[in-house]
RNA sequence: GCGCUCGUAGCUCAGCGGAUAGAGCAACGGACUUCUAAUCCGUCGGUCGCAGGUUCGAAUCCUGCCGGGCGCGCCA
């Protein structure tokens, strides 16, 4: 009996009542969930229906929650149902019945948790999407984790999902870049507006070993050689240094290419028909006031040249154009400003600001040691970096530390807190069980415990309260998965895990529900039904950690 | 000034329409001849920024105020 079988059983059972009574059925919801209490005499689950429902039928929520528990109770898995307060029911279900899901987890394997919630959706994420004038830094490296768990979460609740890096490599900022390694190539010091740091340095020496005679070259030739290998080594590295930690994208997308194929012209076209477009002092706008926007955007400026914007809505449609209905778009705090004029422009091309684009924004990430925020990196002179974040804390306590928090909340991970192995750091305290688990099941098959096959699981052995607690905090997995999904916010599966591991180490430390047999004991269906629920935790944090891009290690 | 966003335990954060608001850390006290103590158990700790409103019920939704962060170019 999973939590979404009793919200169903639930509002069946209420169906009944309402039919037996002659109450109108219409006011019956076409889905309800069940609530965890946290107070264990609360009961196992609880059902808020008959307060939501009292009102609307006319009846007493309380007498309307007596009639429902007498119904529940005909139902085989539902031990005892009562009613407490303003109308709640609480649900206490058989314990052998809730321990069935060890079976269903190991039968369902890496499978686990995926669904149906968000099939035939078409999802494009836009992340990171860094200009390559440097290495990633810190709010990408944010969205690298967090884009990069939410692509893994959509597709386990059935999503088709596109990732994509958009490569911004035409505009101003790549001419700064270019000129500050022509610059740096000659020993000269570095432009006013352009860029400092080592890595300029590093790159310019690169490509002077690619193009020997870059500096015999006149000046504009020089600079452009200095942009085209410059350029492509930087975005090598970016790629290289993504791919370490786990990002891989399935599209890189040049702004180029936008460009090349006349795609801001097509853009162009498409505004004016729908009507928001209109030309003033020489310049080409997009009336996205009419659409909420706080002010009116320049899409061609009057010397001709495309604006950065202009270049947004050709790709925007781009991406509508291959066939993504969700356009999804994660941003830093400091671009926050964008979500107005970005919402306006999907209305502007006759699409739904609501549905077809979503911005998300995460908040300002801070990289803690002794207190203090690190702000210097050896290599990009004054930001924190990727490569500074992985060679602090590694790629497994960096993508959880990441993903683990809300986006919308400002965050300081402290470096001795996420490398230290104990309680307080919760990607040890997670990846420990995936370690106990596994070494659980070594020692299993080394003294000849086996789980068998199905008909050998006995659930109505897994009944004492540290395994039935283990049992339920499983089975919120799926629906877990599914929230998150649709909210995108995946910090709740880690959240989930953390308190999963509690469950399995307050369950393993348990004298009672000891796995292996102890001295010369005798194997007993009791070792073999807590095998399977050791081996069904294991399932269930290796699924979950596998969607924050993190490893289930074996041994720790 | 206008707009966005965040104020929950000493600290870091969950909870986002349901019951007596949770967890970790910190403080104090316990459990190791271990299935890996990278663990577990207990105690202490809160006018959920403030004030109204909506409702059977508000940390959660709405309004105003206070406080922090950010944004308001024919920049990228």
């Amino acid at each position: 009996m999973t939590p979404a079988k009793l919200a169903a059983t639930v509002l069946s059972a209420a169906r009944a009542v309402f039919e037996t009574r002659g109450l109108d059925t219409a006011l019956l919801p076409e889905i309800t969930s069940v609530e965890r209490p946290r107070n264990l005499e609360h009961g196992d689950y609880a059902s808020t229906l008959a307060m939501q429902l009292g009102k609307k039928a006319g009846v007493a929520p309380r007498e309307l929650a007596q009639a429902l528990a007498a119904e529940l109770e005909k139902h085989p898995a539902v031990k005892e149902v009562g009613i407490a307060g303003p109308g709640f029911l609480n649900i206490r279900l058989d314990p052998a019945e809730i321990a069935k899901a060890a079976r269903d987890i190991l039968v369902a394997g890496a499978n686990y948790g995926h669904s149906d919630t968000l099939a035939g959706e078409r999802i494009n994420l836009e992340f990171v999407s860094a200009n390559p004038t440097g290495p990633v830094h810190i709010g990408g490296v944010r969205w690298a984790a967090v884009g990069d768990a939410l692509s893994r979460l959509l597709r386990a609740a059935g999503a088709q999902v596109g990732t994509e890096y958009y490569f911004n490599d035409a505009g101003a900022q790549i001419d700064r870049f270019a000129r500050s390694l022509y610059a740096s190539a000659k020993g000269d010091p570095a432009p006013e507006d352009g860029y400092g740091g080592a890595y300029i340095a590093e790159i310019a020496t690169a490509v002077r070993s690619q193009a020997p005679d870059v500096l015999d070259l006149d000046e504009a030739e020089a600079v452009e050689t200095f942009r085209r290998v410059g350029v492509d080594l930087m975005f090598a590295e970016i790629k290289a240094s993504l791919d370490d930690f786990g990002v891989n994208f399935d599209t890189y997308f040049n702004e180029k290419d936008l460009h090349a194929r006349g795609e801001l012209q097509q853009a162009l076209d498409r505004l004016r028909e729908q009507g928001h477009v209109f030309d003033t002092d020489g310049a080409v706008w997009l009336r996205t006031t009419d659409f909420g926007d706080d002010k009116d955007r320049v899409l061609r400026k009057s010397d001709g040249d495309w604006t950065y914007f202009a270049a947004d809505c050709a790709y925007y449609l781009d991406k509508r154009n291959r066939g993504f209905e969700r356009c999804v778009y994660m941003l830093g705090a400091d671009h926050h400003g964008y979500v107005g004029r970005m919402k306006a422009m999907a209305a502007c091309f006759g699409d739904d600001p609501e549905k077809n684009i979503e911005i998300l924004i995460g908040q300002l990430v801070n990289l803690v040691r002794d207190g203090e925020p690190m702000r210097m990196s050896k290599r990009a002179g004054t930001v924190v970096t990727l490569e500074d974040f992985v060679d602090a804390l590694g790629v497994d306590a960096t993508r959880y530390a990441l993903a683990r928090y809300s986006s919308d909340s400002p965050i300081d991970i402290d470096i001795d807190l996420w490398t230290s192995a104990s309680r307080e750091n919760p990607v040890y305290y997670v990846q420990y069980v995936a370690a106990r688990t596994a070494s659980v099941a070594r020692q299993s098959e080394a003294v000849g415990l086996r789980r068998g096959d199905e008909a050998d699981f006995r659930p109505e052995l897994l009944v004492n309260s540290k395994e039935t607690e283990l049992l339920k905090a499983l089975e919120e997995y799926p629906e877990t998965v599914s929230r998150s999904a649709e909210l995108r916010e995946p910090h709740h599966v880690a959240r989930l895990l953390e308190k999963i591991a509690g469950e399995y180490h307050r369950f393993y430390d348990e004298p009672a529900c000891r796995i292996l047999p102890k001295g010369d004991e005798q194997i007993g269906d009791g070792n073999r039904a807590r095998l399977w629920l050791n081996d069904a935790t294991r399932t269930v944090i290796a699924n979950g950690l596998a969607l924050l891009g993190v490893s289930a290690p074996e041994r720790m």
